[in-house]
DNA sequence: ACAGGATCCTGGGGGC
DNA sequence: TGCCCCCAGGATCCTG
C-alpha cells in the first residue's frame, strides 16, 4: 500500500499531533509481524517524549527524548499508523496502542496482513533504524551523476532497479510505473541500455511524480488512509499504474500489463519503446 | 549477477 | 449466501 508519498503524508499528519507528546505505555497483541516486538522494549518506552516524526524512504520514524532512541515504523503493504481516542474500540488488526500524555488518545498500528514492522530502536554503527545503511538516497538528492552510474552499472530491469530501495529509497510499485510513463522509458530496458539523457529524464520524471503524488496526498486504491481516514487523490491522475486496456492518454494505446521483477506493471507499448 | 518463484498474511472482488 | 481463484501499494529468501 504505502510508497513515498503515502509515508510522508502520514508523517506530515502525525507531527503536528504527536511532537511533544509522552508515551505513557504500550498495549500490543500478540500476533506477530515480520519481526517480533521485544518484552523490554515496553519499559524503554515509557515516559518518554516524542521529539521529532519524520521519514526516510518508506520508514517512519518517531524520535524519542532521553537519548538517542525512536519508534520505527514500516507500513508494509496494509500498515496504517494515527491517534484516536482511547475510548473508541481498537479497531480489528490493530497491533500496538500507544497511551499518550494523560491516556486520553492513543497513538494506534493496524496492519491487517502484518507485513509491517514496528521496532524501538538505537543507533548503532550510525544506522539509527535496522534497514538505515542498505538504503539509496532520498528521490530529491539523487545526485544525476551517481543515479546514472547505478543505472548503467547494472544488467537489471529498470522496473527492478527502481524497486531496489539501495538504488532510491521510497519508490514502490505504484511510482515505478509512473515514473517510467513519465520519462517515456521501457520498463524491461535494462540499466546497461541506458545513456545519460535517458537517466536524466528518469531521475527529473520521479521527483516531479513523487511531488505531485504528495501533494495530492498519495494515492488511496482500496485502503490507504492518513489521519483517521482521508483518502488521498493520486490516483485519479494515474497513467500507467492501473490503467490496463485503457487508453494511454498520450497516444490512445492500451495501456499493457506485464509480470516484472514479481510485480504487475503497466506501460505504454508506444510511447515507451 | 540476475530472473523468477515462493513466502510471510488477510481481505476484496469476480465467476459460478 | 458460499466456494474457489486471483489479486493486492513490500521485502526477503531460495533455486537455476
Amino acid at each position: 500500500m504505502p510508497e513515498l508519498p503515502e509515508v510522508e503524508t502520514v508523517v506530515r499528519s502525525l507531527r503536528p499531533v504527536l511532537v511533544g507528546r509522552t508515551i505513557r505505555g504500550v498495549q500490543r497483541k500478540r500476533l506477530k509481524l515480520r519481526q517480533p516486538w521485544k518484552r523490554e522494549w515496553d519499559r524503554e518506552l515509557f515516559d518518554r517524549k516524542i521529539v521529532e516524526v519524520w521519514r526516510r524512504g518508506k520508514w517512519i520514524l518517531l524520535e524519542l527524548s532521553g537519548g538517542e532512541a525512536r519508534l520505527v515504523v514500516h507500513l508494509g503493504m496494509t500498515g496504517r499508523l494515527y491517534v484516536q481516542e482511547s475510548k473508541s474500540a481498537p479497531a480489528r488488526h490493530t497491533h500496538f496502542s500507544f497511551s499518550l500524555d494523560d491516556g486520553q488518545e492513543q497513538l494506534r498500528y493496524l496492519d491487517p496482513r502484518r507485513f509491517g514492522l514496528v521496532l524501538w530502536a538505537k543507533t548503532v554503527n550510525d544506522c539509527r533504524f535496522p534497514a538505515e545503511c542498505e538504503l539509496g538516497p532520498e528521490p530529491f538528492d539523487l545526485q544525476p551523476a551517481r543515479f546514472f552510474e547505478s543505472l548503467r552499472g547494472s544488467r537489471r530491469n529498470l522496473k527492478a532497479l527502481l524497486l531496489d530501495q539501495t538504488v532510491v529509497a521510497g519508490v514502490g510499485n505504484i511510482y515505478a510505473d509512473e515514473a517510467l510513463f513519465a520519462a517515456r522509458l521501457n520498463p524491461m530496458s535494462l540499466g546497461t541500455e541506458l545513456d545519460k539523457k535517458q537517466a536524466g529524464r528518469l531521475r527529473i520524471a520521479i521527483v516531479k511524480v513523487l511531488k505531485r503524488a504528495i501533494e495530492t496526498k498519495g494515492s488511496t486504491i482500496a485502503n490507504f488512509y492518513y489521519g483517521e481516514g482521508e483518502a488521498g487523490g493520486y490516483q485519479n491522475e494515474f497513467r500507467a499504474y492501473d490503467r490496463t486496456d485503457e487508453p494511454c492518454r498520450r497516444c490512445r494505446t492500451p495501456i499493457k500489463r506485464i509480470r516484472l521483477a514479481g510485480r504487475s506493471t503497466h506501460f505504454c507499448p508506444r510511447c515507451q519503446r
